[in-house]
DNA sequence: ACAACCGGGACCTCCCGTTTTT
DNA sequence: AAAAACGGGAGGTCCCGGTTGT
């Protein structure tokens, strides 16, 4: 798969190259900053971070920061590989049914990203689901998820988005992901493996003794 | 099936008579709690109503409603018929699958209910669902639901309760729930589709055109 | 000794002149506080004063008294004399030893307060020691002193401040002066006798019969 | 020195055998509350200790539990080794100023406990200083220590005590033990080395350069 | 009588919108 | 116009004293 043809590649954070100096700035500015407050957030904790730490971390003024994300919560919320997904989604044939496609694309992004962007998230994640604070935040997330997916869905099946199927589906796939990963640890070959345990139709043991 | 040999119609909220004077009497004092405040939330909004309005509705002083509630978020948290889901999916015959068993479970549960506390819980999951200040609230209902099918399951399985097989289902059974749900519009009808639908291993039409 | 060099004189409580508007409110608020409180305190007791009694005798609001003080009881733990004798302390000639200088630095301090504010002290005092709510504080106030000395006097010997001689001596000098007004009545007369006492090594009556 | 010429000794806690077996076994039941109390508070903390834990684990009702204590508070506050020193410093020969007899009644009684009595001591030392909950304790402690070494002092000068000089003495005796103590590591040496420098008039280095 | 329960009130924190100072 | 200080009010914790069920 030559780079060209990868319509993933292209939209790496921060690289997008025909986007004008002044995008470019903008987009590292932001990567800075989400950057740094992850770093903070890791030594001290979240709630004992301040903005002006994070905007000090930056570089920036903390109106600067406010200007990038409306709230310090949105740092953690923002994701920013929601839009490589919906594009490698859009990419996969036709044939495959929604799981697969949704596997195909996941494998592409998260194949995609260099090992720093890979702990980036891998450390996001953990955050979300270990502060209690963020308990909110995880709620925004996981129904922003669910409706990104059941509009996906929806284009590759044809079935309105908001469907009971359409969003049965997408409430179980992410639901299913997000129960696995609820300890913290995120890594692409447990993802897989949720995957496939779906697209198996869920097999449990009948009885496994006791 | 008699009443006798129901397990749930014992536990049913408010109702347990052989339980002393004292004891039905904090059972009434919570349920008229709770009551109230629904009602006036539904009236003024959640953030409108406050705390001693609620202890004035529900003729307690405030300090008593929080000897019931830890706090504000907790009396629409709170999930009294969580119970008698464990009791009636314990209850059901080993042969059936873990879906099919809870399937069951909550065909029995909200069979047993009255129309007033039907009424309840579908004033309940749209409180949840629509009031942001609660959007907290709402991870912690899902993580608790997810562990307590998780934890069901592993009975019912013999699987480890926190093996991936377990926790994605009982993700995926939640999160099918709560992204249908998510409207704020709940129903037995349409649980009941939604079950049907995962027993059938998600059947998304391959292709409707576009 | 004329005024000007008197470095303590400048740092009277509520005197900074050339602080800014805002910088002197704030601290004309913070003395109202204070006095009305122990005004309160001296009238009605400390337990039966409430927070709010005293927001209205200074004329602000309950939430502008917790910004000024942590919490009631640091009223009367705050000691706004301690920057002063740190300041006085320090500009003693190192000739002296570190009870002399002492010894000086309060002489200094107490004879450049003005009658009100001598006599607050003096309640400050009262108070610390004769409300039995406030033994928490008194150990607080006690300790603080103690590193406070230390700290001084390690200064002033070159001795660690942790060092067991430093903190014994600051731990004797601060006793004495303490169990010496215990009873509640605080006077500079005293204090000086007790520090004579000290630096004549304590000499006991050998037998005086009994 | 014959266990029979030692007052101090009989006086042992737990240990006194002319006594009756119901004061005997009053204070044994005290001592398990004690040992278990402070067995608890070192595993899980003071705070998070419930009395109903310390009566359970002592093996008695909470009820019985307020009969030996007034408060969980004086659970740490109860220090069983006063008479002791009390018997001991009024046995030391006339000939000794305040300060020896001091140092020589510590010496006997110190020397008269067990390892467990000894390391139930240097916890309970521990505990008093640091945690925050106990500052009113140690305050409490603090006076009644002054108040007991003042008494003594008095006794042995002659000097009424509530004289300035043998409040002084036993202030400065007290605070300077406290100074050096409020680390929470109790030892007896140390304790000599504190008495030692207070007996040789509190020697500071004049100075020692910076 | 004994314990659980409850009412009341003080303390304290947090947030938001308004005023004041710079 | 930006920043600091303030007022008001709700949430939540704790303790005490009185009442009531067992």
């Amino acid at each position: 798969m030559s780079a060209d043809s990868n319509p993933v590649a292209q939209a790496r954070p921060g690289s997008d190259p025909g986007a004008g100096l002044r995008e470019r700035k903008k987009e590292r500015t932001r990567h800075t900053i989400r950057t740094e407050a992850f770093r903070l957030f890791h030594e001290q904790g979240y709630a004992e971070t301040t903005v002006e730490q994070i905007a000090a971390a930056a570089d920036i003024s903390p109106s600067t920061f406010f200007r990038y994300f409306p709230s310090k919560e949105m740092v953690v919320l923002a994701d920013d590989l929601d839009p490589l997904v919906i594009r490698s989604l859009r990419s996969q044939p036709a044939e495959l049914s929604p799981l697969e496609a949704f596997r195909a694309a996941t494998a592409e992004v998260f194949g995609g990203l260099d090992a720093a962007e890979y702990q980036f998230e891998r450390d996001r994640v953990e955050l979300v689901y270990t502060v209690p604070e963020l308990r909110g935040v995880v709620a925004q997330e996981l129904q922003r998820n669910i409706d990104l997916i059941a509009e996906l869905t929806a284009e590759r099946t044809g079935a309105p988005a908001d469907s009971m199927p359409v969003r049965a589906f997408a409430g179980a796939l992410t639901g299913a992901i997000m129960a696995v990963f609820e300890d913290g640890v995120f890594d692409q070959e447990r993802l897989t493996e949720v995957l496939d345990f779906l697209q198996a139709g869920m097999p449990l043991p009948s009885r496994g003794g006791e």
